[in-house]
DNA sequence: ACTAAATAGGATAAAAATATCCGATTAAAA
DNA sequence: TTTTAATCGGATATTTTTATCCTATTTAGT
């Protein structure tokens, strides 16, 4: 409805990963792709986006994995895992896709939208890792079902 | 940012036919492209999927095209646009694309999302064409730029 | 040192979305 | 009745997104 498979499965492993190095632990492939329901060859490749964006943290060789440190998980909003997968997604916002969709120069659902659109980016830019994790790991929120 | 190219294209071919039809002309495929700045070929497909939705009508021949009646202009929302380009649109609702995401069972971003997605449907389900084709005649509202 | 377990990265494949082309059909107008 | 201007519908092409595979590299443990 709102975001690409890529950027579903990117947001739901750093849940995973900055849930599971809450308690200590460091995430590995495997199990993130086994527990966040997505193919794990594909996963892959949005972790090493993640860790080129600076999201995640990568420890490679064995006995390695992804992890994350507390501050960081504090620090991370929704949009700054959104933007490592794509830099312009907040870019093209308009309902209609006008390139120039304003105030002044509206498409014709721009009125009626742009509330819903200040949530969304308010949303996605307060929403903290933290306590998506955090509704994670006391059961009050899931990964997949 | 939340509709695919093909339902962008339909909602504004449609708004654009509803216009043109208030003032009296009926719409050929290529006025419509040029209108609302859409592919000419891939355009002619996202109408036929319109008038077998029952949104618009068309008129073979020539001299032939699209037009609505002021009554159905006053009746179909936007929700019924989208639904005849993509029966299950309204379906799989979650941010996080979980197929049974609820109150009871809820994603990491549910509860705070949840009022966003009920504004979304609202509008969706409560915009008229009317409204919209009305904006855009009075110079209120454009279909490009 | 060697082995095993991990991530990194490049190449490719498959599927879906977007887009084009062309012949068939329809209907108005000359 | 012929021509012309339209939509309709099927086939195909292109692009983007999603997904897989395989090799290289890194690192822990034996």
């Amino acid at each position: 409805m709102i975001f690409s498979k890529a950027i579903e499965y990117g947001i739901k492993a750093s849940i995973y990963v900055a849930q599971q190095s809450m308690n200590g632990y460091r995430s590995n492939l495997k199990e993130i792709s086994e527990h966040i329901d997505s193919p794990e060859a594909f996963t892959a490749k949005i972790l090493q986006q993640l860790v080129k964006g600076g999201i995640i943290h990568s420890i490679k060789g064995a006995g390695g994995g992804f992890a994350l440190e507390i501050k960081e998980i504090k620090k991370i909003k929704l949009a700054d895992i959104v933007l490592a997968l794509d830099a312009d997604f907040l870019d093209s916002t308009c309902v209609l896709g006008l390139k120039h969709c304003s105030e002044t120069n509206p498409c014709p659902v721009h009125h009626k939208y742009k509330g819903i659109k200040k949530e969304t980016l308010y949303l996605l830019k307060n929403t903290t890792l933290l306590e998506m994790s955090t509704n994670l790991d006391k059961g009050l929120a899931y990964l997949k079902n």
